[in-house]
DNA sequence: TTACATGCAAATGGTTTGCAAACAT
DNA sequence: ATGTTTGCAAACCATTTGCATGTAA
């Protein structure tokens, strides 16, 4: 963050430990544990990190959600409760990936959907 | 539709006709096609189609889209010039879809990120 | 005929912007 | 000193709601 010429302030540092502490946490998740920084620094120091690449935004059907983006991990939805979990273990076959129409792959996403053990 | 109890009124012909012409259009995109339409009928008609399962609601990064949900299709988006377009062919291996924790996968969406052709 | 659908205007709610004060270097 | 960051209030914009009118079946 430094490196970019950043300033490392208090509000953006407590909005990054909140961020470190749970997955796909919403604006309001990480407010209500960082009642110090105003709404507003929240929004922009999430834009901040985003655009850093620090942090990954989502939406998975509700509204914005935020996480690091250290590691590569999927969601699985709960279409009955709304659970949402990861798993590490990437589906996808990279020899099927689209090619040859001179579109190169950077990165993906993947949301599955479902009932979770819970909901059966 | 009718099978729901829901009336084939023209505004929502107007729409699904709309819907038809091209993928994953913003509610702008529809209303310019459909300004017989009031917005607000359009929000309706498409909260209404997409809870029917006959409308597909998705979101590319920026603010929602709506496709017809026939057939099943992944989204490659140019982080560039921000071009979407489709490909059929799932890369996703079913035997390493996340099991064994008792979530039961019923659907999925794939989202590639990169750069198009044009952008190289 | 009658319950459902539409459309306007107004309310709502999340997000962004203007600007002055506080801060880091 | 100088440029960055913060926070409030106000502006903004997409979406939703209340309610009276219109309409498909």
């Amino acid at each position: 963050m430094r490196g970019g010429g950043y300033k490392a302030t208090p509000q953006r540092m407590s909005v990054l430990r909140t961020l470190a502490k749970e997955q796909h946490q919403t604006l309001e998740d990480i407010r209500t544990q960082c009642p110090e920084v105003g709404l507003v620094t929240v929004y922009r120091t999430l834009d901040l990190l985003v655009g850093l690449g620090i942090v990954r935004r989502l939406d998975l059907g509700d509204g914005a959600r935020y996480e690091l983006a250290e590691d590569h991990h999927h969601h699985m939805i709960c279409e009955q409760c709304g659970e949402i979990s990861e798993f590490e273990q990437c589906p996808l076959d990279p020899g099927r990936l689209p090619a040859g129409d001179g579109f190169e792959v950077r990165s993906h996403s993947l949301e599955v959907y479902g009932r979770c053990a819970a909901c059966g």
